[in-house]
RNA sequence: GCGGGCGUAGCUCAGUUGGCUAGAGCAUCAGCCUUCCAAGCUGAGGGUCGCGGGUUCGAGUCCCGUCGCCCGCUCCA
């Protein structure tokens, strides 16, 4: 299969069977905006709650934080955000590319050619809006570009009431939207998105340790997704890519079918953020060490994922076309975590009483996992419907049930099936779930 | 934002130099059939031809604008 054409084939499926819908279609579409459908919205959480899961609950040094995607316009100057969104640039109308204003005279350092620039225009990253009805000047704020800031501002907040010591981190997952010049690419650069973020906070001079513990803990993550080791690697930021924050700082890139792209970012923060905070707010963003006896600034290690381009990864990664006696099969590869339906029930055909006793078993296990009755068309083609969408089994009610109480359990990857006694089915399932 | 390409049913497309009530396959739904991997039969729903304006007796078709998508330039999760 060409490349070009997974992608196409991606967002037809995605449309198709629930995933992902374009924002606003009745209205022509909103660009790069993405709804999220029933099947969607359900993978979305699956892929949220095992990080929040890794991050968070299971650690005992790691806090979760859900802070306001409004916040004090102060933070984005002392972010650096406000400075480096909003630069003027000029664009050499020979060559395409843009420079910031005050930089470049008559001369394009690229090109050579003369006197083609345009006017200085803001390119402002930063979504603005306003707080409280009259607007103004005073009245602008911003939707933030990254929920890591929420975070900062809130450091001596979750330390007091926490009780954490350093080394420890906090959690959070939250939109974050930025005025992107080129959106595009499916759900990979959106102008709202979401992120899963994690910011550590360290004694200076353990930083790079703890920077080299992050970058491979969150490249086993991605591969505990099931995502092939081989369409990943880590790439190490050169000067030149370096963001105006970060020390250093690695990609997680996963090789889509549009080439080798980030789409979590590792970045040793040192004390930028907390500094700049400290010297703008005047409060004091420091850490007492008890033990020692001193106060630092701690430095941050940052993991720092979009969920979305998360869920594009695992969608990328789990797609494959296959032939079953002489027909060919679309499959969504999902580990059971991942998947929206776990289990799909059958009957094999639609009388002798199989509809009903299939329906008590949906019944059965509703609360126990998210569940899908289907009895229309042939077996086969119900098989297709749940392959495609990623769910993991199918239980099938045929005559045999009606005398022994057993059903049949299909796996979408083996295609073995096995037979299970329905008292046992909650438990078989949950064991093969997990 | 700039340059290039493209918008007809959920999907893939057909639609003659502008001319009958805009079609097909797949998909969906209902019924029949069917005892384990997209079989078959019958029927149904679904399109203001992306949206708006213009030219014309007449526009899916020609013109303008706009929105959206794709490919480049640029930025990031």
């Amino acid at each position: 299969m060409a490349n070009s054409d997974l992608m196409e084939k991606l967002v037809s499926l995605c449309k198709r069977r629930g995933l992902v819908y374009q924002s606003s279609e009745v209205y022509g579409g909103l660009g790069s905006v993405w709804d999220y459908g029933p099947l969607g919205v359900e993978f979305k959480r699956n892929i949220k709650e095992l990080w929040w899961r890794d991050m968070v609950t299971n650690r005992p040094d790691i806090e979760g934080l859900d802070a306001g995607i409004l916040m004090h316009p102060a933070v984005w100057e002392a972010s650096g955000h406000v400075e480096g969104f909003t630069d003027p640039l000029v664009e050499c109308k020979s060559c395409h590319r843009r420079f910031r204003a005050d930089e470049v005279k008559d001369q394009c350092p690229i090109c050579g050619v003369k006197g083609q620039f345009t006017p200085p225009r803001l390119f402002n990253l930063m979504f603005r809006t306003f707080m409280g009805p009259v607007e103004g000047e005073a009245a602008q704020i911003y939707l933030r570009p990254e929920t890591a800031q929420g975070i900062y501002v809130n450091f001596q907040n979750v330390l007091n009431s926490s009780r954490q010591k350093i080394p420890f981190g906090i959690a959070q997952i939250g939109k974050a939207f930025r005025n992107e010049i080129t959106p595009g690419n499916f759900i990979f650069r959106t102008r709202e998105f979401e992120q899963m973020e994690m910011q550590y906070f360290v004694k200076p001079g353990t930083d790079q340790e703890w920077f080299d513990y992050w970058r491979h803990k969150r490249l086993e993550w991605v591969k505990s997704l099931g995502v092939r080791a081989e369409k990943l690697r880590l790439h190490q930021h050169t000067r030149e890519e370096l963001a105006h924050y970060a020390y250093d700082a690695y990609d997680i890139e996963y090789e889509f079918p549009f080439g080798w792209q980030e789409f979590e970012g590792i970045h040793n923060r040192t004390d930028f953020d907390l500094s700049r905070h400290q010297e703008r707010s005047g409060k004091k963003l420091e850490y007492f060490d008890p033990a020692t006896n001193e106060s630092y600034v701690p430095y941050i290690i940052e993991t720092s994922g979009g969920v979305d381009r998360q869920m594009l990864v695992v969608l990328a990664d789990a797609y494959r076309e296959e032939e079953v006696e002489g027909e060919t099969r679309v499959v969504l590869g999902l580990k059971p975590e991942l998947a929206p339906i776990k289990v799909a029930v059958f009957p094999l055909v639609k009388k002798d009483g199989m509809p009903e006793v299939a329906r008590k078993i949906v019944d059965d296990l509703r609360s126990r996992f998210p569940i899908f009755y289907d009895e229309s068309g042939s077996i086969g083609r119900r098989y297709r419907r749940q392959d495609e969408a990623g769910t993991p089994f199918c239980v099938t009610v045929d005559g045999q049930t009606l005398e022994d109480d057993t059903v049949t359990v299909r796996d979408r990857d083996t295609l073995k099936q096995d037979r299970v006694a329905t008292s046992k089915l909650v438990e078989y399932l949950s064991e093969a779930i997990g």
